[in-house]
DNA sequence: CATGAATGAGAGTTCATTCAT
DNA sequence: AATGAATGAACTCTCATTCAT
C-alpha cells in the first residue's frame, strides 16, 4: 500500500466534510438542533463521534457551517450576485425561485427556522445571516424606490416578512399549505 | 397556631403559580425553552427548584401552561369570541390589535416563535395552538369569501403567514423593524 | 366550644397514631418501604404530611413502630409469654397459629420481609426483632432438647428457617402456594 | 495512531462490563439496591458515573443483568441442565452444592433476597427468576413422585421454602448460623 | 391539633468533548 | 484518518423534613 498522496487526502477530507454536513442537516432538521446529539449525527452518517471533531471544532461550528453552506447555495440558486431586481418580470422570477428553493431544500429551511428563534444559537448566526440578507434587502428597496412606492424600506421589510412567514407556515404544515396559490397572491400584492 | 384557611392556601397557590409562570416566561423568552434550566427559572423567581414541581408536574407542563395562558389572554385582547371579521373597519381594527399585542407581549411572542419550530416541543403544543388558530382562520376565510376574493382560503393563509412573518422579524430585530409602517402596508394589501 | 380536656386530647392522639400506623402499613406493604413516600402515606390516610411528623419523628421511626406493634400483636396471637412449647400438641398448635397469623396479617408479613433484607433499614430493626425471636428460639431449643434430638440448636434454627422460607414464598406467591399442605408437612417433619 | 481493532474494543467492553457488574454487585449487596446510588457504584469501581451508562441503559437494567448472570452461574454450579434429581445420592449432592453456592456467592444471595421482596423491583425480575426455578421445581416434584410421597408438589414447595428460609437466615446472620448442621438436618428430613 | 408551602440534598440520566490507540 | 471509551458538568425530577400559620 503506497501512502496516500496529498490530493487523495484532500479529496477524502472534502468528501467527509460533505458527508457530515449532509447527515447532520438531516438529523438536525428532523429533531431540531438542540434536541439532536452528536452521537445521533455520527450514527446517521455511519461514522464515529470522534471523526466529527476531526473536521469541526464543535457542534456549534458544525451547524454554522451547515447554514453558511445552505445560504451560499441559496444565493447560487437565486443567481443573486449578478441579479438586480429591476423589472416586474425579474421580481416575479425571484419570488418563484424563492418558493422553488423552499421545496428543494426543505431540510435546510426546517433547520433555518429552528435556529433563527433560539437565542443562544441565533447569536452564532446573526452576523452571517445579515451578510446574506443585506444586499438582497437593498436590491428590494431599490426596486420599490424605482416603482415610486411611498415607503420603500418598509415595503421591502414587509415583503421579506411575508417570505419568512410563508416559510414558517409551509415548514410547519407542508401537507396542506396552498403554496402555489399563495405564491400567486404574493406576486400580485408585492409586485 | 391554627392552620391556614383554604382561602389563604388558594391565594398563595394562585400567587405562586402566577409568579412562576411570569418568571419562567421571562427566562424562556430570553434564552429559549430548551436552553433554559429549571434551576435558572427558580433562581430568577427567587425560589427553590423543588417548589416549581409543587405547582407544575414537569418543565413541559410548565411551558404548555405558559402558552395556553398567553393564547387565552390574546383571545381576550382581540375580543375574538364575539368578534366576527366582517367589515373593512373590523379587519383594520383586528390587525391593529394584533400588532399592539405584539408590543405588549413581546416575551410571549418570543417564546411562541421559539417553541413553534422545535420538533419535540411543538408536539406538546400543536393541538392547543390549532384550537386557537382554527376559528380565527375560518373567520378570515369568511371575510374573504364575502369580499369575492378568488381563492379565499389561500388568501387567509397568506394573511396569516404575513402576520407570522412580521412577528418573527419584529421579534428578531425589534429595534429597527418599522412596525407601524408595515402595519399600514399590510392593511392596504390585505384589506 | 369548650377546650378539649386532656383525656379527649389523649384519645385523639391515640386514634391518630393508630390511623397513621394502619395507613402506613398498607402503603408500605403494597409498594415497599423505600419506594413509598410520606406523601403517599398521608394521602392514603387522608391527612397532611405535617401531621405525621407530629406523631413520629421520622419515616424510619414510623416503620419501626409499625414493626414493633406487629410483633407485639403476633406474640399476643401466639400467646407466647406464658406459652412454653413442651408437648407435641403444643408444638402443633404453635405451628398452626403461626400459619393463621400469616393469613390474617398478610400486610405485616409483606412489610416484614420487605424490610428484613434491606441493610440500612434492617439495622434499625435487628435489635427489636431479636428481642422477640430470642425467647421463642430458646423455647424451641428446650423442646428439641427434651425430645433428645441430636443437635437441638441447629434443629431449632432449621425450623425457624423453615417458617421464614414459607413466609417468604407464601408472600411472593400467595395465590398458588399450597399453604395448608405445607403446614402438615412441616408439622410431620419438625414435630 | 491507528484506531483500536474491534477485538481490542471487544475486550475492553467485556472487561468493563465485568468490572461494573462486580462492583455493582458488591455495592448493592452491601447497601441494598434501592439504597445504593449509581454514584456509589461508579466510585467503588473507580470510574465515572457516565461510563456506567455507556454499558447499561439504566440502573434497573444493570441489576437485572447482575441477577441473570448470577442465576446462570448458579445453574452452571449445580450442573442443572443434565442433572435430574433421581436417587437419594443425587438429592444429597444437590443440597450440598446449593449450600456451597451460598457460601461462595454470598453477595449474589444478599442481593437476590434484597430484591425479591421489593415490589417495584421484583416486577423486573419475576419472569427471569421463574424461568430458572420452574425446571428445578419440576425435577423435585418428579423425585418425590418417584418416592411415593403423598403430596409431591407440596413436598417440593416445602423443600424450596426450606432452602429459601436457610438462605434468608444465613444471609441475615452469617456468623452464627450453623450452616453445616442445618444442611444435615435438611438432608435427613427431605431426602 | 393540623396544614401544606417551601427547602435542599441527592437521585438517575444525558451528552459535548477529549484522547489513547 | 478514524475509533469509541471515558469524563464531568449539567440536566430534570423526587422526597424527607421543616415551619409559619
Amino acid at each position: 500500500m503506497s501512502p496516500r498522496t496529498s490530493e487523495q487526502i484532500n479529496k477524502i477530507r472534502k468528501d467527509r466534510v460533505e458527508e457530515i454536513l449532509n447527515s447532520a442537516l438531516e438529523v438536525f432538521a428532523e429533531n431540531g438542533y438542540l434536541s439532536s446529539s452528536i452521537s445521533k449525527v455520527a450514527q446517521h452518517a455511519g461514522i464515529s463521534k470522534g471523526l466529527i471533531y476531526n473536521y469541526f471544532k464543535s457542534k456549534d461550528e458544525l451547524v454554522v457551517k451547515i447554514i453558511v453552506k445552505g445560504l451560499n447555495s441559496l444565493i447560487e440558486d437565486l443567481k443573486f450576485d449578478d441579479f438586480a431586481i429591476i423589472s416586474e418580470e425579474q421580481f416575479e422570477l425571484f419570488v418563484h425561485k424563492s418558493f422553488s428553493s423552499m421545496n428543494s431544500n426543505l431540510n435546510f429551511w426546517k433547520l433555518y427556522y429552528n435556529l433563527i428563534m433560539q437565542p443562544p444559537v441565533t447569536a452564532l448566526l446573526s452576523d452571517d445571516i445579515w451578510k446574506y440578507i443585506a444586499p438582497f434587502l437593498n436590491s428590494l428597496i431599490g426596486y420599490y424606490k424605482n416603482k415610486g412606492v411611498e415607503n420603500p424600506e418598509a415595503e421591502a421589510r414587509a415583503f421579506i416578512a411575508m417570505l419568512d412567514g410563508v416559510g414558517l407556515d409551509y415548514i410547519s404544515d407542508t401537507e396542506s399549505f396552498p403554496i402555489n396559490e399563495v405564491e400567486r397572491i404574493i406576486i400580485n400584492k408585492f409586485k
